[in-house]
DNA sequence: TTCCTTGCAAACGTTTTGCATCGGT
DNA sequence: ACCGATGCAAAACGTTTGCAAGGAA
């Protein structure tokens, strides 16, 4: 399925930048982009797309459910195209993002939400620490 | 020890501003309050504080370890005094905001860390519900 | 042709900064 | 008296909105 199905069965309409945006964040699945950073992909790409449009269409997105919005502990959000349920963690060096899933864990969360009497929605769980990458503390 | 003393030990010099704001963090230990509502208190005190001292006295006391900043979902920071560690359960509908810790949640993070070569530094775990308070679902 | 969508610029709310003045020690 | 801390106003930042023009069905 392409990305205008895609669009298209979230109630879309197919629009040049829905589907360029749309694109961007299915070609860089395990990326983590800010709008700002996609808006600059789309100038690279000799798209001219404006920044608040950028904005507009991540919201849609969104609410379709087909991309993630993360805000993590910068004071700009980032976005990843939709995959299975995941948490992150956070190179506090170099920046890099992994990617995992633990049952335990979300097991845990059920329970401790139980334990308060709370009906659980949502949740985030970010870790930060040291990748042992060798290459690490370069950039960002 | 009183809040001069705290803040000395810190190695930062006692001031007005400084002492009124601890004093507020310190007289609302279960409170989860942003940047304007601390400044909104002092106004309330008859305090003429700047805004922007608010925020440069709040960054020293995190800096100094005196304080917790907490970023939840809202696009606005929040501030805690600090206690022993814990992590956050919010009601989606009324706001309401419970600390909890869970040990066996702490052990998991460590694991999960080590597991992908991560020293682990800190760690963000904010759960999302709705909580079955009676007065639930109006404020906020 | 009809609305929805877009681009632009201006508004927004939160946080930061420049600078002259003030205040702890 | 010194140097850091403060108040104010203005800037910066990410994000949102108003509006006229453009585009998909």
């Amino acid at each position: 399925m392409n990305n205008n199905d895609t669009l298209k069965d979230a109630g879309l309409k197919v629009t040049h930048p829905r589907s360029e945006i749309l694109d961007i964040l299915q070609a860089n699945p395990d990326m983590h982009l800010s709008a700002d950073e996609i808006h600059n992909k789309l100038v690279a790409n000799n798209q001219s797309i404006g920044l608040a449009t950028v904005y507009r269409v991540l919201t849609q997105l969104e609410v379709a459910g087909l991309i993630q919005k993360n805000q993590f502990s910068d004071n700009q959000s980032s976005y990843e195209i939709k995959k299975q349920h995941h948490d992150h963690l956070i190179c506090i060096k170099c920046g890099k993002i992994i990617e995992f899933m633990n049952d335990d864990l979300e097991q845990l969360q059920e329970k401790i939400s139980k334990d308060y009497n709370f009906r659980l929605n949502s949740h985030v769980m970010t870790l930060f620490g040291e990748c042992s990458d060798d290459k690490c503390a370069g950039k960002k």
